[in-house]
DNA sequence: ATTACTAGCGTACGAGTAA
DNA sequence: TTTACTCGTACGCTAGTAA
């Protein structure tokens, strides 16, 4: 097992290019980097050397030093598996229960203007009409959240002589069904999601007033 | 400070995908993944709590927990140094002395089919002779591994009715001048770099038979 | 200068357990 | 079930030092 501690010798040796050749160093200077004695760098560089780690090359003084390959292999898989972390670090639950519209989410969000946007940011053309889920105040927060990300944007446009305000969108799914949640940039709530689907998810879903619901929110 | 030990326990968090929203765990579960007691375990995380990089809300049995905006930056930060480490771990050095060549290489490089070959691969057309570099033993090892490494191949070709060997070529610096080491793929010397230039090597650089030379290669 | 051994100490661990 | 406290122990640290 690699411990996190040698995991730390590795990548200050790699900070100093040990990843493709040997470098020049001392067993002072790496306890001076990793903030431990001198005593214990070398405990620990020889350990690493005993188990494959690490190579090296003795000299009177200091001492040339470079990763092994499975040295190389043990960061390679922490990059791997960092990538991995912050590419699929993309959703978000979160939890609620259905509640009436005022019904006008069905105008908005059905003024060509923002059907061909959501199209265009979504892939889908909307039902002309909104699921409002009033979230669990515990996950409030989370909405507050949401609303600083970036999301998807759909710009202010002008049509039919007014002005339709900019909207961020989230992609989501809902019981299985393809959605997003809306937020219209002016508003500042954070206890209603507003959720717009290619099929009527009250319906779909078979949802009363009331019902509980859990919206997973792609963050993308 | 944050320590590899605390590092970890962010990263097998993330794992779980505390990095963008809450888990649902506990801290026996958390030793469990990082090896250590449920206790430590605790006690490790009540101390990110307390600094910050972790935010939690407890439940009479378990804990919701994620991670906060500064454990997330610890987690990013080291994402984005192991990719400029692996992106930049690109050159080896070998040292080594100047030694007249076999007037060999003059012959092969300046065959039509290897010129046109060197300018696609690596932007040059070489001056028609190569600078034999004896590598010092030391670094022979270093030679066996660049063999090992892709490198760029020129393809084996037939010309003027007979075939004509794969090379593989590595991008490199000598003296601040633009150059490569090629190795013929059937060969298997390890002790001898061939280099080619644009320029002539020896004269721009005045270099006699045994100078002393450190050849920076670059690995891609 | 270095590396790295030995000794002694301090810290962080886990067992036990309360809430 | 949990979390997280106290406490005794042991591991890994640093100081001192030889080579």
């Amino acid at each position: 097992m690699v411990d996190p501690e040698d995991k730390e010798i590795l990548r200050q040796l790699a900070k100093l290019g040990a990843l493709s050749d040997y470098i020049y160093t001392s067993s002072g200077e790496i306890g001076r980097r990793i903030g431990v004695s001198q005593q214990t760098a070398s405990r620990r560089i020889l350990d690493l050397v005993d188990r494959g780690f690490l190579t090296r090359r003795m000299t009177p003084r200091k001492q040339f030093i470079r990763l092994a390959a499975p040295g190389v292999e043990v960061l390679r898989k922490d990059l791997v598996e960092l990538k991995a972390l912050f590419a699929t670090a993309e959703h978000m639950t979160i939890r609620g229960r259905v509640v009436a519209g005022l019904g006008e989410g069905q105008y908005y969000i059905s003024r060509p203007g923002y059907m061909k946007a959501f199209n265009e940011i979504l892939g889908f053309e909307p039902f002309p009409g909104t699921l409002n889920v009033e979230v669990e105040p515990l996950d409030r927060e989370k909405v507050a959240e949401l609303k600083e990300r970036e999301g998807r944007l759909i710009k202010e446009f002008v049509s039919e002589g007014r002005t339709f305000g900019a909207v961020k969108c989230f992609r989501a799914d809902l019981g299985g069904v393809e959605c997003a949640a809306i937020f219209p940039l002016r508003s500042h709530h954070t206890n209603v999601l507003e959720m717009i689907s290619p099929v009527q998810l009250r319906k779909k879903l078979d949802l009363a007033d009331g019902a509980d619901v859990s919206v997973r929110i792609l963050l993308d």
